[in-house]
DNA sequence: AATCCACAGGAAGCCCGGGAAC
DNA sequence: GTTCCCGGGCTTCCTGTGGATT
């Protein structure tokens, strides 16, 4: 038979039995240690089957603590229910970081209630926000019943566009006369509600709820509940799973994150043709893990930003750390003009400079430096591993300029 | 205790591209 | 076509500030 390049890889005997089990977007059929949440959340929603109007709410906790997933779940039986006993309630999910203006929320809630009535789609942009509004307004009217909107990771949309969509959603009450609705807010930030007008502070929470993060011995029970039907018997030992949920629980308890790890980790395993998982193949999973989330994030940089994070690498190359921001400006200038690119402000650079710490590739700390100032302390978190410079540049039309340019920090020779 | 550095980061506004409405 | 609106990227102008130094 003709050889393929694939035969090898066939061939070898998946550790699996089910790999979508172990994807944190897999919906299990229940949910371990989240008892008291679920039932909290359910105690308030059960109103919409009553055909009165729910509580909003807020629910707070720190990433892969189960908060998106216990929502889905609830809106998933919610709607089942209403269905059975013949009451329209309409869950509808917007994640407030992939769509974050006001305009883009009220056009994706309009536009999930579309299907019946032919209506036409709402722009993407175009309209006037209020327009969007009414006619949202419009078409929950002519749906009825009770509509949960989920509006996760909220203090994402408060912190960048303000509590104008907030003010307008719990208001919206007021304006419905066929139909109700009642909010669900999920943030990341506890101190999130400070970012809002005291009015729709209180309209908003009236209900919360604090999920905190799993801890090492719950993060095992996740573990092993999903392994038992995502892998194969006697793969796994008990002490990979302990150290899976060891390294998460350090990780502020994310079960995303404990998922992930027992994936690769089984992933490598099974390519090193292995028949167990070992603690070397979570170590290799860690830094597998790392890498991926890191490399496209660097690739995907605007232009300018990878100016930035390049000036700072230029820095930390000659053996540099705690970098100010002045530094990194100076240096920023020189490349700019080595790759021929224009010359943004100080102010900008501030600001991309934050984001490169909220994407988590370098972590930028404000310090006093007492009579010499406050800045921010600068540092890549890039591992070693990866040729940052090398990415950018592959990534990078813009940066593909010839020669090595010279870069020299005048304020620390 | 007062000063003062080197910035942080908010506010407002400009310009542009995308699109709707008239 | 003109005129409206949104949102992103950016500048300008500005006020605020922790703590070493005076």
């Amino acid at each position: 038979m003709e050889e393929n390049i694939f035969d090898g890889f066939l061939q070898v005997n998946s550790l699996f039995s089910d790999k979508e089990v172990l994807r944190h977007t897999h919906m299990p059929a229940k949910l371990p240690h989240r008892d008291t949440e679920v039932e909290a959340i359910m105690f308030n929603l059960v109103e919409a089957l009553k055909g009165n109007v729910p509580s909003n709410m807020i629910i707070y906790g720190p990433s892969g603590a189960g908060k998106t997933a216990v929502i889905n779940f609830i809106c998933r039986q919610l709607e089942k229910k209403g269905r059975q006993i013949g009451r329209y309630v309409n869950p509808v999910y917007v994640n407030c970081r992939k769509i974050d203006t006001q305009y883009r929320v009220l056009a994706h809630l309009g536009n999930s209630l579309l299907e019946e009535y032919e209506q036409e789609d709402i722009p993407f942009t175009g309209w006037p926000t209020d327009r969007v509004f009414s006619e949202l307004v419009k078409r929950m009217n002519l749906k009825g019943g009770v509509h949960v909107l989920v509006l996760d990771e909220i203090d994402h949309l408060v912190k960048k566009s303000g509590d104008d969509l907030l003010y307008n959603l719990t208001n919206l009450n007021a304006e419905l006369d066929e139909a109700r609705c009642s909010i669900i807010g999920i943030s990341n930030d506890l101190k999130f509600t400070g970012y809002l007008d005291s009015r729709v502070r209180s309209r908003l929470g009236q209900e919360d709820l604090v999920f905190k993060p799993y801890n090492a011995q719950q993060l095992q029970d996740i573990l092993t509940e999903r392994a038992e039907v995502g892998i194969l018997a006697n793969v796994l030992s008990e002490a990979v799973i302990r150290l899976c949920s060891a390294l998460a629980a350090q990780e502020h308890g994310d079960a995303r994150r404990a998922l992930n790890l027992l994936r690769v980790s089984t992933e490598k395993a099974e390519q090193s043709g292995d028949v167990v998982v070992l603690e070397r193949h979570v170590r290799m999973a860690q830094n597998q893990i790392e890498c991926d989330q890191i490399t496209p994030a660097i690739a995907a940089l605007p232009s300018q930003q990878k100016l930035v994070l390049f000036s700072i690498l230029q820095i930390e190359h000659q053996g540099l750390r705690n970098i100010a921001t002045g530094e990194i400006y100076e240096i920023y200038k020189q490349a700019c003009k080595h790759f021929g690119n224009n010359i943004l402000t100080q102010r900008r650079l501030t600001t991309l400079l934050s984001e490169l710490d909220t994407l988590g590739i370098v972590t930028a700390k404000t310090i006093s430096r007492g009579r010499y100032g406050r800045t921010k302390q600068v540092n890549s978190c890039i591992p070693n591993s990866i040729d940052a410079v090398k990415i950018m540049i592959d990534a990078d039309e813009l940066m593909q300029a010839v020669g090595d340019g010279n870069y020299r920090l005048q304020s620390r020779l």
